[in-house]
DNA sequence: GTTAAATATGTCAGATTTGGTATAAATTGA
DNA sequence: TCAATTTATACCAAATCTGACATATTTAAC
């Protein structure tokens, strides 16, 4: 890493010159994992509390009962996109999905 | 619609036997394009108060100068998944995610 | 105005995600 | 128990998204 570079992040609360920068990019993946599974557990929450079946929400999203059973459980090869989608469709109050924030 | 599903819905807090199902999902989608909107504008704003430059944050997500512009300019071709990675390398506060939120 | 740096735009092959389908396993209600 | 419903798992071709690259445009500094 050049020193210039390095000035601009440690200026912007980063620690350099070590493996932080490494840790760091983990952080923001394991972060976003945890985010991905908390959006998860919320959907099977919120569908099953509307007593819908994952094909009934299936067809409200337009996608296919194997499908929500993935994203029920927490399927690595979800999209965020798909996530949020499903929720702002069941109209998650915008409260809850801030909790979820942590 | 079948009246069992109807029921359903309705004790959900959905109108149907209308148009409404078919508006509430143009509404649930221009909330999302709306969220990545405010995630692309201050994805914009935060790493330019960090005084990078759009090529030194690729490198940073393991991206290309390019795609940062894409993801700044709102392209719809961008994912949520790479907006939020984003925003949580630059250690985003919490706080500033649940703005978006409205 | 010139130059250099930064940003925007277009393209594309490879990778990932998608809905759909099939079917297995689990749950429910009698 | 047992049949019906619901959920989980596996697979696939089509669609979408990706980083990379080329290049045009804008911005900044002199």
């Amino acid at each position: 890493m050049d020193k210039k570079k390095q000035k601009k992040l440690e200026a912007a609360g980063w620690k350099v010159g070590n493996a932080e920068d490494f840790l760091e990019l983990n952080q923001a993946e394991s972060d976003f994992i945890a985010l991905k599974i908390a959006l998860s557990e919320h959907l099977k929450t919120r569908r099953q509390s509307l007593r819908l079946t994952q094909k009934e929400f299936a067809g409200m999203i337009h996608s296919s009962q194997s499908r929500v059973a993935k994203m029920e459980a927490g399927d690595p090869g979800v999209t965020l996109d798909l996530l949020v989608k499903s929720l702002l469709t069941l109209k998650t109050p915008k409260e809850e999905i801030e909790k979820m924030l942590q």
